[in-house]
RNA sequence: GGGCGACUAGCUCAGUUGGUUAGAGCGCUCCCCUCACACGGGAGAGGUCAAAGGUUCAAGUCCUUUGUCGCCCACCA
């Protein structure tokens, strides 16, 4: 019974069986104490939030290929995968799906609503896992992590304690960006700014004991509640004299002092501005400055507090409302102008962030900054304790960012992460901040504690992650093996959130890097350009891409398409040409292995027709004296697509070693290589040794084909390979994951560059005689007789050499070596500088067309040699170009020169003999 | 308000250090269901590299200006 790969390539159908085979099998597990260079990544952990877009299948997909690539060269591999608990989004995400149940998760309390959250943790992280269980990512799966977990909880908090003893966690009271949807306080990065067309309101504040008004310009009437002075420019003529005079807060009727500060713009709106310390980061300042009060009018939830008066309870925006509305009414209203302005928004609630006076803990960065500047701004290649960021410009962001960093506000009112290690005494309000859980006050020992209920920024534990996976503080094994990691990848929209503070805290308590390079990929955006989102059902779902094209095409076209620089768009038609790749391969395949089948089915041993593949060599000696030109060539574009892949992946330039193997499998091998042996490899009858040894060649250049291919699309490789094992191995070998074989088994030996110059002629010559066939519209069947005429001896006995293949690729019967020119009357004639080929007219040929297409060609031939004789005749350019340029350009001119010659003369007699003719 | 990026074939994009006739995928035209693959094979059309200056022997590539689009950062009411 002939075994046989599935007609249809279906990936469905594979895939699954290899990643439980992956998992099952533990092959990517890691071990600290293995030999060779160490090769580790952490995964940039995503949320559990819910499941993974195309952003993480391209970040995923990039790490993996890296990942398999080193394992196959022999490193010592880890990929650690892991999520992040993602405080708030997680938070926000089961707020609302209680909410949507009728339960109000303050009522839960905290205790509960914690337990729920873990629930929720427990499935969507479950989701996550199979999902990068699907695409087949080589994860050490024995050492998943959590932010959140006990382990990570425990770093979290050494590092905390650290800080704070080091003086670098302060708490303090301060103007902090407040989301009243959130109910919590951000740090200046979860701020984001938008534009947007408001108005500037022009109002009237009396001046006490006179008749007269100071005009204030506000984009914000609604805090004016809270307003605790006016400010002008001290210099400012127009209002001098107001100076130290109270104006009278409309509406309110309170009294505030009128004071000068150089902070005002006089140019701007009237040159007096109303200060409500309590709203506005400037006012704050300016407030502080004079010791003005701060009176906050709003509650947390940004409606008008008790000291709006009669304003108070309605939301901030319907009091803006109300309160223009009453100050015209007063006639106090000078004049509404637009005006556009940006507004700060809660990046995930997109809800107006109020700025509010609170107590809140914060983490001094300067410090920590200093040497996250240096390992950066000094980057050399094989420098310690040195960072390299790609693409440049992101490494510039990073470092302009860093120059102007602010502290970080790092508490938040929520109750989804770690809660912050500090106790308050009840009695004094005294600080205790400890690793374990204290039990009397460190000032006043008093026992009557309470801890802070806030949670830290989530992005605090992330900051940790490239060591606190590790084990750290301990020095563990994997600590001491895989840290610092080798390289991060991950997008630049976290350059600032995460990598910039893993870069500091790594430096700070690792005295070393977290990772020696950085390489900031493209986001993925939809069709309209858009950042993908699955809140706004923008994104394109990766399970149903996954269903419809494959995982290997999915991860192929993305890394296809992972140009550094620019973002990526996926469609459907990229998606289409991919996986026609991976059915290019399975076919390959199919007909590679059908043909050896059947000399299984007469009863012959197979195993050693497929033995090269498993030996790995490819010596350019075997079957020295049966090698044929196509061989020789074979290997040698083999030998350089591997060493394009090397070079494209070592510079994270995926999309050029995804081009590299797709245009060396279809074009060089599946193309030329097949179609040239097929007549080799064709079983009649028993096979002969020669035949046994050109399967051998072919299994040889195959399945070395399916290891460069491994790492992109493991899945079709790895099926493939399996086949291979199946067909042939010995079966007193178990089976070798080709997860774990060499990924490159040709040596430099095997290039050749006579065989690719040989190969490229005989490329040509079967190329002209398709075109001509083409244009004399010769029946695809017909084989046609083609007369050559070829100057040179070497060139003409490799035709000869290869007469077979080539007659049979190019659909000829016989090709005649003339003596002479070639009479172009007689046919159609095609020229290059090596060879002239004519095709003999057969009836009724457009001798008109082949007219117009010769002089088209000399046109463009004679521009062309026009400008190469230009700059060869500018005695700067042969002066001061380099030797070889100026040569090539000399040789070019000449073949060019002699092409064109060869074409005129075609084209007089072509018009001679008409004339004659007619 | 600062900074950055993009503009190359009908579409989506490659094109690292400046150096022969600027490439790919998809689409399009023509021919072919040839016993691995029509998710295929063969042949072909299509670009003054956004515009204008400049540097250079040489510019898609470097510099300047302009235009169009996008992004990031930013406490001017």
């Amino acid at each position: 019974m002939a075994r046989e790969i599935a007609k249809a390539y279906e990936p469905q159908r594979i895939e699954r069986r290899w990643a439980e085979f992956w998992v099952k099998e533990a092959l990517f597990k890691a071990d600290p104490s293995a030999p060779g260079p160490v090769f580790s990544m952490v995964i940039p952990p995503p949320n559990v939030t819910g499941s993974l877009h195309l952003g993480h299948m391209l970040n995923h997909t990039e790490i993996d290929i890296l990942t398999r690539w080193h394992r196959m060269r022999g490193y010592n591999t880890l990929y650690l995968p892991g999520m992040d608990h993602a405080g708030i989004s997680t938070q926000r995400v089961v707020v609302r799906q209680l909410a949507e149940q009728g339960i109000d998760y303050r009522k839960l309390g905290r205790e509960e609503f914690e337990r729920r959250v873990w629930k929720w943790k427990e499935e969507s992280g479950g989701t996550i896992l199979r999902q990068m269980r699907q695409i087949g990512e080589s994860c050490d799966w024995s050492r998943e992590r959590f932010t959140l977990s006990p382990e990570l909880s425990k770093v979290v908090r050494e590092v905390f304690v650290r800080l704070y003893e080091e003086g670098l966690i302060y708490r303090a009271t301060r103007l902090v960006n407040w989301c009243p949807d959130c109910l919590t306080v951000l740090s200046d990065l979860e701020v984001v700014h938008e534009e947007r067309l408001g108005h500037l309101w022009y109002i009237n504040y009396p001046i006490r004991g006179t008749k007269e008004f100071l005009a204030v310009a506000t984009t914000r009437p609604e805090t004016m509640l809270g307003d605790t002075a006016v400010a002008v420019h001290p210099e400012d003529e127009r209002y001098k004299h107001l100076v130290g005079k109270k104006a009278l807060l409309p509406l309110i009727h309170r009294e505030i002092p009128i004071i000068a500060d150089e902070m005002v713009d006089r140019e701007f709106g009237t040159g007096a501005v109303k200060v409500t310390p309590a709203h506005d980061p400037n006012d704050f300042e300016l407030g502080r400055r004079h010791q003005l009060a701060e009176i906050d009018v709003m509650t947390d939830d940004a409606h008008m507090n008790a000291h709006a008066g009669e304003y108070a309870g309605m939301d901030r925006f319907e009091a803006r409302k109300k309160i223009v509305e009453d100050l015209k009414a007063q006639g106090l209203l000078q004049k509404i102008t637009d005006h556009t302005n940006a507004i700060g928004l809660c990046e995930r609630s997109k809800t107006a962030v109020e700025p509010r006076i609170s107590t809140q803990w914060f983490c001094k960065m300067k410090d920590l900054a200093a040497p996250a500047i240096e390992a950066v701004e000094e980057y050399e290649p094989g420098k310690r304790n040195r960072i390299s960021i790609l693409p440049d410009n992101r490494r510039t962001e990073y470092l302009n960012w860093m120059r102007n960093i602010r502290d970080w506000t790092l508490s938040r009112q929520l109750w989804w992460g770690h809660r912050i290690p500090a106790w308050y005494c009840k009695e004094n309000q005294h600080v205790t901040v400890e690793r374990e859980t204290p039990s009397k006050c460190a000032t006043c020992g008093s026992a009557n504690l309470e801890q802070d209920p806030d949670v830290l920024d989530t992005w605090f534990s992330s900051a940790l992650w490239p060591f606190s996976t590790m084990g750290w503080p301990e020095e563990t094994a994997d600590f001491k093996t895989y840290y610092p990691t080798s390289l991060l990848i991950t997008g630049y929209d976290i350059l600032f959130f995460w990598v910039a503070r893993m870069i500091m805290m790594g430096l700070h308590f690792t005295g070393n890097v977290p990772f020696r390079a950085v390489y900031l990929h493209s986001l993925v955006r939809t069709g309209s350009g858009e950042k993908m989102s699955k809140s706004k059902g923008t994104g394109l779902d990766p399970v149903a891409l996954n269903q419809q094209y494959g995982t290997d095409a999915m991860r192929f076209c993305l890394a296809s398409m992972a140009a550094p620089g620019t973002d990526i768009v996926l469609s459907d038609d990229k998606l289409g040409s991919a996986r026609n790749f991976a059915n290019k391969i399975w076919n390959a395949a199919r007909f590679v292995l059908s043909n050896i089948s059947k000399f299984a089915d007469m009863g012959i041993d197979t195993a050693d027709m497929l033995s090269p593949a498993w030996g790995g060599g490819l010596s350019p000696r075997t079957h020295d004296s049966e090698q044929k030109l196509c061989d020789r060539w074979i290997y040698s574009r083999l030998w350089r697509a591997s060493e394009q892949i090397h070079e494209a992946l070592e510079n994270y330039r995926f999309h050029e070693a995804a081009q590299s193997i797709y245009h060396f499998f279809w074009g060089d091998f599946c193309d030329w290589y097949l179609e040239w042996v097929k007549p080799d490899i064709n079983p009649r009858e028993a096979p002969t040794i020669r035949q046994t040894h050109a399967y051998q060649r072919l299994i040889a250049v195959f399945s070395a084909s399916l290891r460069l291919l491994h790492p992109f699309m493991p899945f079709i490789t790895e099926e493939l390979w399996f086949q291979l094992y199946e067909f042939g191995k010995p079966k007193d070998l178990p089976y070798r994951s080709l997860a774990l074989e060499n990924y490159q088994v040709v040596t430099h030996e095997v290039e050749d560059q006579i065989a690719e110059e040989g190969m490229s002629l005989l490329q040509e010559l079967i190329v002209a005689a398709r075109n001509i066939r083409a244009e004399l519209r010769i029946d695809t069947k017909c084989k046609v007789k083609a007369e050559c005429l070829i100057q040179n001896p070497e060139a003409r006995s490799l035709i000869q050499a290869n007469l077979e293949p080539v007659l049979r690729l190019a659909t000829l019967s016989d090709i005649h070596f003339a003596k002479t020119s070639l009479d172009p009357t007689r046919g159609v004639l095609k020229s290059t500088a090596l060879f002239d080929l004519l095709i003999p007219y057969g009836e009724g040929i457009d001798r008109q067309a082949e007219i117009r297409r010769l002089k088209r060609e000399i046109e463009k031939l004679t521009k062309d040699i026009q400008a190469k004789e230009d700059r060869l005749a500018d005695p700067d350019f042969t002066r001061k170009a380099p030797e070889h340029v100026v040569n090539n350009l000399r040789a070019t001119k000449v073949e060019r020169q002699l092409e064109k010659e060869k074409l005129t003369a075609q084209l007089q007699q072509l018009e001679g003999s008409q004339t004659a003719g007619t």
